[in-house]
RNA sequence: GCCGGGAUGGCGAAAUUGGCAAACGCACGGGACUUAAAAUCCCGCGGCCGCAAGGCCUUGUGGGUUCAAUUCCCUCUCCCGGCACCA
């Protein structure tokens, strides 16, 4: 018979909410922790991913607790964002009503799952409590000149219709529906994240618990690029055009330069030459030509010359001037030098178009290879040749020199070039937070005082989905009076990206109903930072580095102290059926709740957190469950045979349990909850082997050691085992390194370094003795009767290893 | 191409500093209990040879260092993720 689990988990979820046990606040003299999971969008029900990011967090939240730190583990709601807004279409009712409905659903659901929040610091995103201080946020910023509107090329989704920041854009696709992102030019609000580009980029070496894929991912994201701009003057003429250049070691053999075609001096250099008609066709060939074509690597570079020229300002060599779609007008300066014979690119478009090549870097160090000869581009390092006063330099050391050299005669200029780009914040949607922004004829763009936030959303919109910003067809939240100059004016009608309300989120948590500021400093000083953070991959670029950003603009306006949000990150794998991501368009989902109901919400959690360390990805398994749930009864009957149980002490049985508690507490510190469960079930073998002996302290440790992950049946065991207090105000069991201590040890005999046989030793026995008694046992006798013994080592308490 | 991660039984996985490869679980096989089944409890379970004792092989590939390598170094292959006509 299965053990009752549905009775005892709405026991104890009743108990822990009806005590608010997991809500605290600051207590001087106990150390904080702060554990916080990325909130979720409230979808109405939660998934696998959910639970396995949740049920992480929730164990050890309580591990923590038993350890008697006073752990913060809040939750909340990310609320706004567009599919309420589909929904609320398809549904026919507001995403204001459905997404409350999705968030009362989505709490029953967690709590059903047993997890240990603090239920009075719930927030939700969509309340005006919260996103005025968005908007007080993005006023602070405006004042700083960090917000700012330009008018420029931006991403935009067709199916979302709206903007995108670059951020959102994966793989040329809109990152919530896959849709190929298109180009438009429009005036957006930007949130100015370049200026923080060092310390973004700097302060990732100070991440050391961070997973090292994520800083990767950022460092990658930032881009940062060193080189030099070099100076090429136009023959015949005072213009000239700046390259970029990473590889300064390379210049004296620059043959040519290439211009992108979009490069704004292509049309008033090439007026009247001869090769103007060519090279406007061939513009204009490009321009019409897709941005995801062009960038295709099997499709051929092609180019045109111009018919200019220009001068090598390090050796004044008169070089063409061509254009080519291989050169981008996004990146540097739209304008490259060519060095074929040391760029693959620029050796495959010189030999197509016959242009002259010259060596300056020789692996060997002699000016002996014939730039005519080669096959392919030489990439490597070597020694400069052809290279006027730096010959016979390490072309690295090379570098260095010559880029400061050029910057001394006023030909160039070192520079350092970023991948990273402001952030677009502007949505054409409506369920969002209003831009607290109003445009008048007469006095421009206008901030809205701050005396006069929230600037609410108005409930009701008549948004359609047909595009256009749902806000501009509300008349009365449009039409405003001028704060400064009180004619009449207009709000603006975008709303800000959801990524802007989950940038400070957990500053909100420290101090929730706060109403003089987006948080009470006291209280961040007190919370902050957060000691464990705990959430998907895919935000290893959004969310992390907009939070990060958000945090260094707090820390500037002087509000807290710290420099980084989040002091640890554990990302978690995926969930995965058959191999493959579980979602609704595959038809592959497995419903928690259906496992819930069948084995119990502690089933579910121990499984989850045993099939694989929470790092890596994990395949569902039905069986997996089954043996969860056949395991948690086998712990529960134990409970009965510990009634009337009168043995005599197992010394085998302490020494497991101890070492089980050393082992046990040392993974669930480290989060390798998977082997802290096999201890666990090696300790509940153990006592079956011995159920003749007193079980009563093993088991125990038992209920101790598994109350993090499956809390309901620890508490509820805990009480049948004649406790009377929530095993949450029981201590950690703590173990005694004496009994670990072995009277006799078991040592590993190896002949040239193989197991051959294990002796048991006394164990305090010496070396010599240790090698004597391995040599004299009879199962040595056929190594070494025809062999000479070379060597013995020795690894005390361990092995003797013998050498012939 | 650059950066990061990875490859261990039929499967999920484990292995302190280099020191018993495969803990724990799943699946599978056998036994006990039962009229029977389920449940439960116990035993076995990398491959090859052997009646057995035991031996040989085995952590993606090839090499190296070492008394000893899943672990350290080098080479290559494949897989996952990020960036990229990035100059």
């Amino acid at each position: 018979m299965a053990y009752p689990f549905s009775e005892i988990e709405e026991r104890w979820q009743k108990y822990w909410q009806g005590h608010k046990v997991f809500n605290v606040g600051p207590e001087p003299g106990r150390k904080k922790y702060y554990l916080l999971e990325m909130f979720p969008y409230p979808s109405g029900k939660i998934h696998m991913g959910h639970v396995r990011n949740y049920t992480i967090a929730d164990a050890y939240t309580r591990y923590k607790w038993m350890r008697g730190y006073n752990v913060m583990h809040p939750m909340g709601f990310d609320a706004f964002g567009q599919p309420a807004e589909n929904a609320a279409i398809k549904n026919k009712t507001k995403p204001d009503i459905w997404t409350h409905k999705c968030i009362e659903w989505m709490k029953k659901e967690l709590c059903r799952m047993g997890f240990s929040y603090d239920w009075d610091r719930e927030l939700s995103t969509c309340e005006s409590g919260y996103y005025r201080w968005n908007q007080w946020i993005f006023l602070k910023m405006f004042e700083k000149g960090l917000a700012y509107k330009k008018g420029s090329d931006v991403n935009w989704c067709p199916s979302c219709e709206t903007t995108l920041a670059n951020e959102e854009v994966v793989n040329g696709g809109c990152w919530r529906c896959g849709t190929q992102v298109e180009q438009k030019d429009l005036e957006q609000w930007f949130l100015k994240i370049t200026a923080y580009k060092e310390r973004l980029l700097d302060d990732l070496k100070e991440l050391n618990d961070w997973p090292r894929r994520v800083i990767a991912m950022q460092n990658n994201w930032i881009g940062k690029s060193e080189g030099v701009d070099i100076y090429f003057r136009l023959k015949d003429s005072d213009k000239g055009i700046s390259v970029f250049t990473t590889r300064a070691d390379t210049i004296f053999g620059a043959t040519y330069i290439v211009l992108a075609p979009e490069h704004p001096f292509i049309k008033d250099m090439i007026r009247g030459r001869p090769q103007e008609k060519e090279a406007l066709n061939f513009i204009d060939k490009v321009s019409r030509q897709n941005k995801a074509v062009r960038s295709s690597e099997d499709v051929k570079k092609e180019g045109v010359f111009t018919g200019c020229y220009c001068v090598n300002p390090v050796n004044n060599e008169i070089i063409p001037i061509w254009i080519a779609d291989y050169v981008l007008m996004e990146y540097g300066t739209g304008a490259i030098m060519a060095v074929p014979t040391h760029d693959q690119r620029d050796f495959l478009f010189a030999k197509e178009h016959k242009l002259p090549m010259k060596v300056v870097i020789s692996p060997e160090g002699r000016d002996t290879i014939s730039a005519a000869k080669i096959s392919e581009a030489y990439e490597g390092d070597g020694i400069q040749v052809n290279s006027g006063q730096f010959n016979g330099l390490p072309n690295q050391e090379a570098k260095a020199k010559i880029a400061a050299w050029m910057e001394e005669k006023g030909i160039g200029k070192i520079q350092t070039r970023w991948r990273l780009r402001d952030w677009l914040i502007s949505r054409q949607r409506y369920w969002g937070t209003p831009i607290p922004i109003i445009y008048c004829d007469k006095c421009g763009i206008v901030p809205v005082p701050y005396d006069d936030l929230p600037v609410e959303l108005p409930k009701d919109a008549p948004f359609t989905g047909e595009g256009g910003s749902p806000l501009s067809k509300v008349k009365e939240f449009v039409d405003v009076p001028c704060p400064e100059c009180n004619a009449p004016a207009r709000r603006e009608t975008d709303t800000m990206a959801t990524f802007f309300d989950s940038s400070w989120y957990f500053l909100r948590f420290c101090s929730p109903s706060f109403d003089k500021g987006p948080f009470d400093e006291r209280e961040a000083a007190y919370w902050m930072p957060v000691d464990q953070y705990i959430g998907g991959i895919e935000h290893a670029i959004l969310h992390l580095l907009y939070s990060r950003f958000f945090t260094k603009f707090f820390n500037d306006l002087g509000m807290i102290s710290f420099k980084e949000p989040f002091r640890k990150l554990l990302t978690q794998g995926m969930v995965l059926k058959d191999g493959e991501v579980m979602s609704k368009s595959r038809g592959n989902i497995v419903d928690p709740d259906s496992i819930i109901r069948k084995c119990g919400a502690d089933t579910l959690r121990l499984y989850i957190l045993f099939a694989a360390p929470p790092e890596t990805e994990m395949e569902w398994s039905e069986r997996g469950i089954e043996g969860a749930f056949r395991f948690l009864n086998r712990v529960w009957r134990l409970a009965d045979n510990v009634k009337g149980n009168k043995g005599e002490r197992s010394a085998a049985l302490e020494k497991k349990t101890h070492s089980v508690i050393k082992e046990a507490t040392q993974d669930i510190e480290g989060f390798k909850f998977n082997t802290a469960i096999a201890q666990i079930m090696e300790l509940v073998n153990e006592i079956y082997q011995n159920l003749d002996s007193d079980i009563t302290e093993a088991v125990h440790t038992v209920v101790r050691l598994i109350s993090p992950f499956t809390p309901h049946l620890a508490e509820e065991m805990w009480l049948r085992l004649g406790n009377k207090e929530s095993i949450l105000s029981s201590p950690w069991p703590e173990y005694e390194e004496k009994m670990l201590e072995d009277k006799v040890i078991t040592i590993i005999v190896q002949v040239n370094g193989k197991l051959r046989f294990k002796i048991n030793a006394s164990s305090g026995i010496s070396t010599e003795k240790l090698k004597e008694l391995a040599l004299a046992d009879e199962r040595m006798a056929p190594w070494i009767k025809e062999r000479q013994v070379r060597n013995i080592i020795v690894v005390p308490g361990k092995l003797v290893n013998i050498v012939v």
